[in-house]
DNA sequence: TACATATGTAAACGGCATTAACATTGCAAC
DNA sequence: GTTGCAATGTTAATGCCGTTTACATATGTA
């Protein structure tokens, strides 16, 4: 009945893991990205599979093919978005010099950044409180991943400075809280109406700089 | 306990929850209570307006003499939480001296265990971002005035230390970023994952007396 | 060619939010 | 008290949604 818009004929991408579809090309790609732009459009409850099946001119019973339902749909889109965070996470570390305040400062940046340009995408990625679901487990792993490249910079930082790398989840672990907490603040509320042009650069500088100048000064003291 | 007494005025005494008519005693109330309970068990997107009304033991349709929409009876809930966040917070505040490091420690820790004790209602209060709509504006503004808490607190630090009041965003804002850090990856992730053991009180110490050591050391260089 | 499998469709189910039309109640003016 | 109106409920309907079941078709391979 309805004719499916076949982008099938041209493929100029690389498919990533999987061969070429059957019917549709690559549906489940499809889908990833019009779910992905339907929540980047419409925030994350906005989205529904049935537009997605619209938009990927499908059936609505096209997608279980493919995802056990739809938060698994929504999960793999998720699971993108780690990867984009932990890329550009990277990126910026790497124009400074291991172990210097300003990679850790630069890190904490691109975290907030990223939430700023992606922010439907942001709070997926931080929304998957299903627990039991084993999808939902994988993309928490890739969360807990995505950290592993703060500890190791802390522990870089730790070593430059001589301060010991034994406590390094202490010094971490407050770090994530101060870049999480920027970025979540920075999109659900609006800095502006409590703080007019706050720069949320200048603020993960400040809170960094600063909680690593007082414990700097504590681990040197003892 | 009650708040927006606004339209309460001409109440017959009703406190109880009854349903003994055709008319109910006190059905926006008894609404608001079914939807609280309903998101404290399943979670904000469990809640269904449908099942709200099964527990108030009324129809589908008559929940819109009280609200426009389903997000005005989830907004409703969401400022019953503001009250009693910023009622926590004063009440650990007050517990120590006025423009100590520990009453801005202690705010901060009732700013995380009530996130921690009504995991679903925090995100709720926090997962606003409609903007255009005027009921929301209202529940962000009260979440603005439980900022000024921690402002004064701030204020009053930083008179007690002789660190001057210019800069008391500067200070108040990366606090901020800290506790709701913190508050969201509390809920959001599982410490346990990446830091076992971690208790959420001794993080919010560490990072609050890390920073506001660091910023003082600064503040009195200059 | 023939078949198993992967992938798609159509139709149906129940649930949801919301609205429109109608029913009942309580209060206030007469 | 009676009457009328506003507030507050109900029933029924609309149109979405997620998901499942049964069926249809394409594809790779034997």
């Amino acid at each position: 009945m309805i004719p499916r818009p076949q982008h099938n004929e041209q493929k100029p991408k690389v498919s990533d893991q999987k061969k070429a579809g059957y019917h549709h090309g690559d549906l489940k790609e499809a889908l990833i990205s019009a779910a992905k732009q339907l929540i980047q459009d419409k925030g994350p409850e906005g989205f529904s599979m049935a537009e997605a099946c619209r938009i990927a001119g499908v059936s609505p019973a096209a997608p279980y093919r493919h995802f056990a339902d739809r938060d698994e749909l929504v999960g793999a889109v998720a699971s993108q978005g780690f990867d984009s965070l932990t890329d550009r996470g990277k990126e910026e570390r790497d124009k400074h010099p291991p172990g210097s305040v300003a990679s850790i400062v630069a890190l904490g940046q691109a975290y907030v950044k990223f939430a700023a340009d992606e922010p439907a995408i942001f709070r997926l990625m931080f929304a998957s409180h299903k627990g039991e679901d084993a999808f939902h487990d994988s993309v928490k792993q890739q969360g807990d991943r995505c950290f592993n490249i703060l500890l190791k910079a802390v522990n870089a930082f730790q070593e430059a400075k001589g301060l010991g790398t034994t406590k390094t989840l202490d010094i971490a672990l407050p770090l994530w809280t101060i870049v999480h907490g920027t970025a979540c603040l920075l999109i659900d509320r609006d800095f502006d109406a409590v703080a007019p042009g706050t720069d949320p650069d200048e603020l993960v500088r400040i809170a960094t700089e600063g909680f690593l100048a007082g414990i700097s000064t504590k681990l040197a003291k003892v």
